[in-house]
DNA sequence: GTCTATATTCCGATAGAC
DNA sequence: GTCTATCGGAATATAGAC
């Protein structure tokens, strides 16, 4: 609870942690409540009701971290470092805020259409420009004749999984959140080396 | 609803459609008795409470999905031939049952510990044989030296991501169901040609 | 705007007849 | 074993005082 913000940035705030540790279905309006540090009618004086609350925070996560991942795809550097800028923000970004890809994925996979229509409208996310320059490059000969939407794909496996099956592989590898973290920190040179080397002449 | 099996049969059934389509939190008793074609108590007859019944489907669900993600992994093939085997079972797996991973990957966030302990008992995922086979290729100068942990992570990602963000992947590729389907056929080889020709001499 | 109290709906679980 | 009817609690939402 901070009281320093208003009372609508409060609910916001904790509607956010709420719902991305809960989901929709596992939220509860008293746990918001609780959680700002006020009561459950308050909630509903701001926001009409749970469905409301909750797709003002899903567009305000969403829009904040999907548009990201095509948004490096359209500086002005070259395929490699591009995927060299990607691999090194987006797992910064991820690593910071773990729990976002999950719920993401999963509202999304609730709510296919709906959702992801509010977040794109009705153009397609842009990645057009940069499988252009794939091909080009291909043709310069600097990189390897690739497929752009395996490659695009490729990537974002490498980056996002890990987190989000964090649990099984901490698992696995017996590490505890700290190793985790610096094992996703050094996982930044690995995949887009891994990458680079795949598609290098 | 399937006339033939007998009415435990029918309900462990309805509850693992409605449970993988939504989850723990989002699913109804009145929804799997609907789609087992008898009514709620019938439900409670057979198994206590809602938690007992899921808890049935997860760890079955569960325990035939994550001990396979191993096994190909302690066969006696070597360490390319493995890769090659993993990408090619588990991706047809996947595709067969494309709810499964985010289901587990949900449930296992939401109890870490709880579920964790129950898929796998006290021991740790059997890796140990695989990551010393790799030792011993890359002292044979088979394969370059190598981390057997990323190797394993990303062979994963790369099998698992796609699925889990299908409807994402489908929007940004302009995919079908059925073509979606068929860009992870060609995957197999993608993926497992990748690792492979990243680590072979 | 914020609270307490209450209405309303929903859902898991049980009782009891057949 | 299977059903109908119902209980009891929990969760969303509203009414109304301050």
């Amino acid at each position: 609870m901070q009281k320093d913000l208003s009372t609508e940035e409060r609910i916001l705030s904790a509607a956010q942690k709420v719902f991305l540790a809960k989901g929709m279905d596992g939220a509860r309006m008293q746990d918001i409540a609780d959680e700002a540090g006020i009561n459950k009618a308050l909630l509903h004086y701001y926001f009409r009701s749970k469905d409301k609350l909750f797709e003002e925070i899903f567009l305000k996560v969403a829009a904040s971290f999907l548009p990201k991942i095509f948004q490096v795809l359209n500086t002005d550097s070259s395929v490699f470092g591009k995927i060299e800028s990607f691999c090194d923000e987006y797992i910064s970004q991820i690593v910071k805020t773990p729990y976002v890809p999950i719920f993401i994925l999963n509202e999304i996979n609730r709510q296919p259409k709906t959702f992801l229509k509010k977040v794109f409208g009705s153009n397609k996310p842009p990645v057009e420009k940069f499988f252009k320059q794939i091909s080009e490059e291909v043709q310069a000969g600097i990189i390897k004749p690739v497929e752009p939407f395996h490659l695009l794909i490729n990537v974002l496996s490498l980056c996002v999984f890990p987190v989000l099956a964090s649990p099984l592989i901490q698992l696995v590898g017996g590490l505890n959140n700290e190793q985790f973290n610096q094992m996703m920190e050094r996982r930044k040179k690995e995949v887009s080396q891994l990458i680079i080397n795949s598609i290098k002449t």
